[in-house]
DNA sequence: ATTAATGCAAACGGTTTGCACTACT
DNA sequence: AGTAGTGCAAACCGTTTGCATTAAT
């Protein structure tokens, strides 16, 4: 079982955001790049708060509130997507092409995806059941994984 | 499906936190009787913050600190446990008689419980699959319920 | 010229902390 | 008497908001 590895710079999409901005009238701006950079090179999952100390880093001049603005935007474009990781906070995951879930180990802090393979038995029999329609981008598994399982 | 219902307010486990919290030389105090009584009567499920809320409906006097102490202290009695819910807020559940997961609809805000045997296909793949060792306390599903998804 | 986006500062809600004081045992 | 627990106030963190200003279109 690997952690996540990196999501590629090269992705299309981080290409187009700037182009899928200006479709709905919203601008492309340095702040906006910055946060976009940042992204491109990012783990699946990340904080908002890691976020923000990322760009703070790549642009010392990084105001908290525009980086939060920023996400709420990529969000509703749909190149982003959040969730709630188990201490609470939130969590994004970048460019989901597919939906897949969440692993977490309590003990190392590791992270897995699940895939929707994975966790179809789950959202069929919730689906069968309970008539429930599961929202797998929001589902986070926590526990333990092996090799903290084995200590 | 039912949402939730509450917790017997006769549940033994209520009566024996007077003598559990003394066998550790730990003390009974007005504020952790209120707090006792309050979580006596609650749902499976609930906020730090709606506890600290009931708790001053009680006694005006309370001090939201002195509860976050007492949640911490009944925690480790094992009387309760916590997970984070959908919004990331602390959520609380009470005696949790079988460990079981829970089922949030993000449309109407209802709760319902995930019992071992739902969940147990899902616990049992990840295990064999990647050794991960599910808490299955701390699953939390989100989606639509029947109702909402019929909207 | 428009108006989206920024910077800033202030406020938020939930939670945690330090410390002198209180009160349970 | 001893020390667990309280009350209070202040700080914390992540996040949101209002508003005047700046800058992308």
């Amino acid at each position: 079982m690997q952690p996540n590895g990196s999501t590629s710079a090269s992705d299309p999409t981080w290409a187009s955001v700037r182009t899928r901005l200006r479709e709905r009238g919203l601008r492309w701006t340095p702040q906006r790049r910055v946060l976009v950079d940042v992204l491109a090179q990012a783990d699946g999952h990340i904080s908002s708060a890691e976020l923000v100390d990322r760009c703070r880093a790549q642009d010392p001049q990084t105001i908290p509130s525009t980086v939060y603005r920023t996400l709420d935007v990529l969000e509703e474009l749909g190149v982003i997507r959040h969730n709630h990781a188990a201490d609470g906070r939130e969590e994004f995951h970048v460019m989901p092409e597919t939906e897949h879930g969440h692993l977490h180990c309590t003990a190392c802090g590791g992270s897995w995806d699940i895939e929707a393979a994975e966790a179809d038995e789950l959202v069929r029999s919730l689906s069968r059941r309970r008539g429930f329609a599961v929202d797998l981008s929001h589902l986070s598994v926590v526990g333990l994984c092996r090799g903290c399982v084995a200590d």
